[in-house]
DNA sequence: TGAATATCTCGGAGTGTCTCGATATAATCA
DNA sequence: TGATTATATCGAGACACTCCGAGATATTCA
């Protein structure tokens, strides 16, 4: 995959790099996770289960918004939900966001 | 900002969250790294500096494109550059990139 | 059963992002 | 000086994302 003598060998002797479909898959989690209203459900998420119209009030937009944020992070694998009569709580599954959220926190917020 | 008795206050009183101008902000600087040849270039960054053409050819893209994803970056207040005769070469000036990568490595790297 | 509530889906308008070719600027070297 | 190399900028076309209204589905309760 990385041609001998470029720049990219070099880099991938000192380090083992993911390759490019990695980093795509990478990318995309990110761009999933960079939106306010979807990073602060996510940080309510990592505390409790919520149901969507609870989720949806927090960040100030009408439920059905709420619910395609949700459904796209679940497709991600970050979520997942379980039905309770006409309410669905949603909650964590991806063990590492709690890490990546801690590590934006620790950048953005004030002090 | 956050009523009192709505789901949102009950969270705000567990944890201080950040408001939603930070969530932004936070969700702004995701988004500029979601992006495969993005995170490459920053990957690369973190171990030494480069120059532009050295970091295109390792992401396989013309040199303007990685010129401008270099921009982006530097505007977002993530790189720096220096430059070293007709070669401009760039570094990493924001310190919580590497946790961030670090986060991201971990989940994302194949074992 | 019928009304009310919670969640989800669909289609479209507006906006932003990605990529590329063409071109511009700046530095080096013959 | 003129040719070459490295980097940056501009504009256009394609594509994706965001948001919203309208309406669908599913559940509860009177």
């Amino acid at each position: 995959m990385v041609k001998r003598g470029t720049v990219m060998a070099e880099f991938a002797i000192q380090k083992k790099l993911a390759d490019l479909d990695d980093l795509e898959t990478a990318a995309e989690c990110l761009r999933t996770l960079a939106h306010p209203h979807r990073l602060r459900i996510v940080q309510m998420l990592l505390q409790d289960e919520y149901t969507v119209g609870e989720l949806a009030e927090a960040c100030g937009i009408a439920s059905h918004m709420a619910s395609e944020h949700l459904r796209l992070m679940q497709r991600c694998g970050f979520l997942d939900s379980s039905k309770d009569g006409r309410y669905r709580y949603y909650h964590v599954v991806e063990p590492h966001l709690v890490n990546i959220l801690e590590c934006v926190e620790k950048r953005f917020e004030r002090c």
